[in-house]
Parts: C-alpha cells; sequence; structure tokens
DNA sequence: TCAGACTCTGACCGATCGGACAGTTATCGT
DNA sequence: ACGATAACTGTCCGATCGGTCAGAGTCTGA
C-alpha cells in the first residue's frame, strides 16, 4: 500500500458488528456503517464487494470455529457426543457472543442471504443431534432443541462474566438433557 | 356492509403471518402480501391503516393472553410462579406458534418497530424473573433464561403434536430449572 | 330509481436502498 | 522529479420501499 492504511477496513467491521447487532442486517444501510465509522458510503463498496461481503467476513471466525467443532463431533456418539458439543460450543457462543447474537437475530433472513448464514443452519441440526447423543427420541430431541436454544439465547443476552456464564451454561444444558455432570 | 365481505381482511392476515413468518416483518414489503393474497397493494392500505398495524393484529392475541398470564403471576412466588410461568407459558407458545416465531425473528427490530412488539420485552423479563422463582443468584437467572430460551425456540420451529410436544416442554423446562416435577 | 356507502384499484409520490464509476488525493519506488 | 498505484469520495443510477389519492365498480336501503 502506499498511503498509510489508516484502519478502515478494520473500523468498517467494528461498526458493522455493533449496528447489526444492534438493529439487524436489515435494519442497518450502508449510509448507517459509513456514518458511524465517519467516511462515505463509497468507501464501504471500495473495501468490501457488497453489503453481504462484510456480513460474510464478520462470520467467518466463528464459521471456521464451528467447523472445527463439527469435526470433533463427527466420531462421537452417546454421552461423550453430548458432553463433548455442549461444553465447546459454550465455549464458542461465549467467546462469539455478539457474532451468535446478530446470527439468531436474523434467522428468518438466512433463507434470502447467500452462504454467509446457511451453513451454521445445518450445523445447528447436527448439534442437536450431537446434543441428543444420537437419539431420536422425542424427548431426548426436545430436550437437546431446548438446551441449545437455551444456551443459545443466554450467551447472547446475558451480560455476566464470561467464565462464570461459561460454567453456568455447561451445568445447566447439561441438567436439562438429564446428565448430571460428573 | 354492502357488498358481500370476501373476507379480503382476514386473508391478508393470513398471508402476512405466512410470510412474516416466513422472512421476517422488514424481509416481506406489501407488495409481497398483495401478490400473496391476490390483490393489489392499495387494497391493503385500505383494510389497514399501514404495514405495522398488519403485525399489530396479528399480535394482538398472542398480547392478550400475555397479559393475562401476566396478571396471574403477580401475586406467586418461589415454586408455585415457577410452576406456573411453565406451564402457561407452554400452553402459550404451542398454541400462538407461528406468533411466538414471528417475535423472535424480529426481536432486533423491536425497538425499531412502534407498541406490536415492545410490550413482550418487559414481559419477558418478568417471565424469567417467575421462572427463577424470584431467585436473583446467577445461577438461578441463566437456568431461567435458559429454560425460557429453550421453550420460546423449540415451540416455534419443532413440528410435534401439540399435546406431547407442550408436555415435553413442561418437563424439561422443570428439569433445567432444578424442579423436579411432581 | 338513485343517492350514498363500501370495496377495491391504477397511477403516482418522495424517500431510501444497494451499488457503479470516474475522478481526486496522497504516497510510494525508481 | 515522476509515473504507478492504493485509498478514498461525490455523484449518479435503477429498483424498491411504504404510503396517498382520485376514481371505478357494486351493492343496499329508501
Amino acid at each position: 500500500m502506499t498511503r498509510p492504511s489508516s484502519g478502515l477496513h478494520d473500523r468498517i467491521l467494528a461498526s458493522a458488528l455493533h449496528l447489526f447487532v444492534e438493529r439487524g442486517y436489515r435494519g442497518t444501510s450502508l449510509q448507517d456503517i459509513a456514518t458511524d465509522v465517519g467516511c462515505s458510503k463509497a468507501s464501504l463498496l471500495y473495501h468490501f464487494s457488497n453489503k453481504e461481503a462484510i456480513l460474510t467476513e464478520l462470520m467467518a471466525p466463528v464459521m471456521r470455529e464451528a467447523e472445527r467443532l463439527d469435526a470433533r463431533l463427527d466420531g462421537l456418539d452417546g454421552a461423550a457426543a453430548a458432553e463433548t458439543a455442549v461444553t465447546e460450543f459454550a465455549e464458542l457462543a461465549i467467546r462469539y457472543r455478539r457474532e451468535v447474537k446478530m446470527l439468531f437475530d436474523n434467522l428468518a433472513e438466512a433463507t434470502t442471504l447467500g452462504t454467509a448464514l446457511q451453513k451454521p443452519e445445518s450445523f445447528g441440526e447436527r448439534l442437536v443431534n450431537a446434543f441428543a447423543g444420537g437419539s431420536l427420541a422425542p424427548a431426548d430431541q426436545v430436550a437437546a432443541r431446548m438446551a441449545l436454544g437455551g444456551m443459545f439465547l443466554t450467551a447472547a443476552d446475558l451480560s455476566l462474566d464470561d467464565a462464570v456464564l461459561r460454567d453456568l451454561l455447561v451445568a445447566t444444558a447439561l441438567r436439562t438433557l438429564g446428565r448430571t455432570p460428573d
């Protein structure tokens, strides 16, 4: 680069994340982001090919972590799958709190939106299965969905110390699943 | 009325509910609804003063039930509050599945939107407190949020028999809260 | 029969959306 | 000193948004 980088790229991401979380993806216009950053709307489209590219880049780290977790769960079953899934998902949901909140604030639009929010959908289903320990019994499936949904919502909403909240999420989710933590 | 009512009013509501659930409130334009109904966009605004009025009327029955539940919880505390809240909320969430799904699909926009989606916010907080049995301990608060969030998401997503799902929601939520059902 | 009320619509409006593009400015290596 | 290139912006665009309005068509009660 010739001109000293002002770090605009990262500032755009920061503002976009903040606004997407607060008002949703559709509820945030490029002009909103530009105003918040303090640059022109055209600058956004210089750094990102389009609006969705901003969302995609914001979600990229979460997606990577999600795929890693997905791979780890692949060989597991039963109690091992459930406990691993719960523990790792808690860690992930806490670390990427804002991204997680952004994600489910736009679940309805996920279908319309491109690939940025489509992988998480199938990932969610595999997580539910892991939570259920592979069981297809209605009671286990419902418990799995409730545990996952509960962690999802609670991690995004609550403002508690990260470590404390993570441990509580894990313990409570395991209780929901009927698996007493060791 | 002079001309035999074509029931357009209700058909608009039905289409709007369907589309709001599928694509979100912001993701659904008046033209989308009009096309789905098979009438002109101007007809929508003949029957409803504006777009938000459609949403408000869709949410009206849920709001009434929510207020009734709210009143019932007012005098209760501890285990009685938790069990009543869980049981009644399960009933409500199941009966108004689609409206509930519509509600949390638009949580991020609730602040922007008018009164239609604002009452539920404070109602949610009171529900959490009831779920927690009045306790302010972090463990109880987290469990309450997870139980509520879990019911919320699971009632909206799953396609199970109503009665079966309702009983499972109640049993699982009580387990999450650490309250063994009688 | 006919005035009036009800239902519905086409045409139009200003605002805003995401995005395209040519041009300006600043800074680099040579 | 001087292109070359990266960073950035003003301006414009077509599409679509929610919403208005004058009127057309249709039925009822007097």
